[in-house]
DNA sequence: TGGGGAATTTGCCGTGGCGCAACCCTGCGC
DNA sequence: GCGCAGGGTTGCGCCACGGCAAATTCCCCA
C-alpha cells in the first residue's frame, strides 16, 4: 500500500525515530505531499510560520541573508531531515530562506498539527530536542572555526564535512552529491569566491581535489585533513 | 516552606515554564543543591555527560577550546538557564567547558532523572526543543555577523547584545552586569583583544561607552545601535 | 603602604585575504 | 552548431587586523 510506504519514510525521518507506527500512520493521514523543482523557494526569510516539511529526496539549502545583501549557508537538508524548525519552537518568522537545490518531494503539515503531535507524543518533543541540540552543536563547532582558523583550514573542514555528510563514492574519490559552486563554499566558509576559487586551484594542483563547474570530488581525504588540522600557520 | 520557595523558582526556569506544579514538586524532591565560587568550573569539556543543572543566581560561562589552546566563548548562563544540554540530547561528552564568574547557586540532577522526566511530560520536552530552538537561532545570527561584517560591527553587536541580556542601569548608561574583560570580547568576536581595546578606546574617545577592568558602560546605546548597523564600510 | 600580577593600552610592522577587473571556460538553449 | 550566460580563474594593489613588544594602570593582598 501507499500509506505503507509513507509510513516506513517517516519512521526513518530525524524526527520521528522510535514513533510508535500507529502515531506515524496518524501523522500520514495528516500530511499533504509537496513537490519542488530545482531553485523552487520553500519559504523565504521572515515569512510567517505555518507548515512544517520533512524532506523525503532531493536536497534543499537553507540560507539567511544580510539586509546588505550578503548571504551565509546556515544548512545543507537532505532525506529525513526536517525543515521550518520554527513551527518546533513556536517562532513567528522563518529566520532563513530555504530553496531547493535539485528536484525535492516532501511530506508537510500545517504548524497547529505538528505542534499538537508533539504535545501529545513526548517521543516526538524529545527527538525535536534532539535535532535542535544538534544543530546547535553543529554550529558551534563552526563558530569556533570561522572565529580560530585560516580561510584554507575552514575550506578544508567545510568540504571535508559535505564529503561526510554527502559523499558519494566514485572512481576518482569522494564526491559530493550536489551542485556546490565557489561562491556557495564561500558562504559557508565566511569568505569570498575568489579566495576559494585559489585555494581550490592550489589544491588541485597538489591531486588533493579535482572540481569544476560546481562540482567537487574529494580525491586525497587525508591530505585535507592534514589541511584542516594544520597547527602550523 | 524552603520547598514551596523552590518549586517557584523552578517555575521561572525556561526547562519548565508551563509545567503543572505537581511535576515540580517531584522535580524539587529529586533535585539537589550546588554551589559554586567565582572561578569554579561545573563542566570540562570533554567530560562525560552525567549531571544537568539550572541557575539560581550567579552567572556562568560556556566556552570552547581548540587542540591548539584557542578559546570561544559560546554563550553565558544566567538565572533559569540550563547548563549541560546534552543531557537533553542524548549527548555522551560536554561540548564545552562551564565555569562560574560570580558564586553562584545550582539545581542539580542526574541524567537519567531529567531524561525521564522529559519523556513522561511532553510539556518540559517542548520547552527543551524551544530553549534549544532558540539558542540554535542566536549561533546562525552569530556566524551570520562573523562572516559578514568587520570587527568594529561585530564588537558593537556582542556589547549590545550583552547589555540586552544582562544590562543594569546607572547613572551613566547601561552596565553589563557581570565582569567582560577585552579578552572575553575578543573570544566572543572572533578578533584579538588588543583590536577590542583599540575599538573601547576610540569608542570612549567619542563617549559611546565608559569602560575599565573587567568592565563595560553603554552610555549612547543609539551610536553603538549605528555603529553595528553601518552600511559604509 | 608597598609590592605583584593581571588587565589594558598603544605603537609599529607585516600580511592574509578582499576588492576590483579582465578574461576564460563550458554547458545549454535555440 | 552557435551564442550566451553563468561559473570560474587569475593578477594586482591595498588595508584592516593580527602579532609582537613595551609601557602603564589598577586592583588585590600581604
Amino acid at each position: 500500500m501507499e500509506q505503507q510506504r509513507d509510513i516506513e519514510i517517516l519512521k526513518r525521518a530525524e524526527l520521528f525515530t522510535g514513533v510508535p507506527t500507529p502515531v506515524l500512520a496518524e501523522l500520514q493521514a495528516a500530511s499533504f505531499r509537496k513537490r519542488l523543482a530545482a531553485g523552487d523557494v520553500l519559504f523565504r526569510q521572515g515569512d510567517p510560520v505555518d507548515t512544517f516539511y520533512i524532506v523525503i529526496v532531493g536536497r534543499l539549502r537553507v540560507t539567511q541573508t544580510t539586509p546588505e545583501g550578503a548571504q551565509v549557508i546556515i544548512r545543507y537538508l537532505g532525506p529525513g531531515q526536517m525543515a521550518g524548525y520554527s513551527v518546533l519552537t513556536g517562532g513567528t518568522q522563518h529566520p532563513g530562506s530555504t530553496t531547493a537545490l535539485d528536484d525535492s518531494h516532501l511530506f508537510g503539515w500545517p504548524a497547529a498539527t505538528i505542534r499538537d503531535m508533539m504535545t501529545r507524543h513526548a517521543a516526538i518533543a524529545v527527538n525535536a530536542a534532539a535535532v535542535l541540540g544538534e544543530r546547535y552543536h553543529e554550529m558551534q563547532v563552526r563558530l569556533r572555526e570561522l572565529s580560530t582558523e585560516r580561510v584554507e583550514q575552514r575550506i578544508a573542514h567545510t568540504v571535508l564535512r559535505l564529503a561526510r555528510q554527502a559523499g558519494h563514492r566514485t572512481a576518482r574519490g569522494i564526491e559530493i552529491a550536489f551542485p556546490l559552486s565557489r561562491q556557495d563554499l564561500a558562504e559557508m566558509t565566511g569568505t569570498t569566491l575568489h579566495t576559494v576559487s585559489r585555494t581550490l586551484s592550489a589544491w588541485e594542483e597538489k591531486g588533493i581535489v579535482d572540481s569544476g563547474r560546481r562540482r567537487v570530488i574529494v580525491c586525497r581525504a587525508d591530505a585535507l585533513e592534514a589541511m584542516a588540522e594544520a597547527a602550523d600557520k
